[in-house]
DNA sequence: TATAATATAATTATATTTTAATATCAATAG
DNA sequence: CTATTGATATTAAAATATAATTATATTATA
């Protein structure tokens, strides 16, 4: 697992996005501006979100991005997933490449135990409350 | 956070160390061939593992590294960040980085909180919990 | 037709993994 | 006692992989 610094900037993007009424459209040059996160960079995170359906987007004039659910429905595992893949605290655990040094596999309970441990508790937060305990 | 394939490989020494009785000495070029792991590379593995005291090692002739506490006592916490260094799931808790960045520290108490849960967990494994798990 | 998202390619930066060379140390053969 | 041998210790640096950023061309819509 690797939490990125896209993770970063997707967690300040929301967080924004999360303050105003739902509903209301935001342009990537203004989140980028307000977020303090590159523009172009920015535009890349936003897609992936929109593809998982944390936003919504429109194209052309007028158009912009808005929050696809409410924030109490966003929870932090599906934002990191949406932005960063697939969580793997190891390797090992990565049904793509699998565990493929037998010895190895002493540990992979161990992983999987841990991994489902945190997943569980990401699954738990919610972009309100890491909004909420923002005061801006 | 980022567990790394050393990480991988420290584990598979450590496991194949536990299961010879305690005090056993071993050669880093025969761990290196029995767990299938670059030599050199193990060297350095080692290396950090001597210096927080998971291993003994001693040089010269009959020279070699011999575990340096019971497996039981070995917890995976302690591991890992001999070999991977600070564990941190996210730059903002790293304390030497610092969270720069104000808006983003929304989610610092949710990384501070995850990654703690995450801590104990791995602390409770110890080397002969995975160890014993391995039918070899 | 201007505007804003979408897609993709190219580039730069950083971190991980591996290799290699050299230094240090301890046992022991002579 | 000292030279040799077999081991770890240390350091540098090359190779590879991944992350971060930038740039450009495409597509949709008011």
């Amino acid at each position: 697992m690797k939490i990125t610094r896209a993770c970063d900037y997707t967690i300040r993007a929301l967080v924004y996005m999360a303050q105003s009424s739902m509903g209301t459209a935001f342009m990537r040059s203004d989140i980028a501006k307000a977020c303090n996160v590159p523009d172009s960079f920015l535009g890349k995170i936003l897609q992936s979100l929109a593809k998982s359906d944390i936003l919504v987007s429109e194209r052309g004039k007028k158009g912009g991005f808005r929050l696809g659910k409410e924030p109490k429905n966003i929870c932090m595992y599906d934002v990191i997933v949406a932005v960063d893949g697939p969580l793997n605290i190891n390797n090992c655990l990565d049904e793509q490449v699998g565990c493929c040094y037998d010895q190895s596999c002493c540990a992979h309970k161990m992983w999987k135990d841990v991994q489902a441990d945190l997943i569980e508790k990401l699954k738990k937060y919610s972009l309100a409350d890491i909004s909420e305990g923002c005061q801006q």
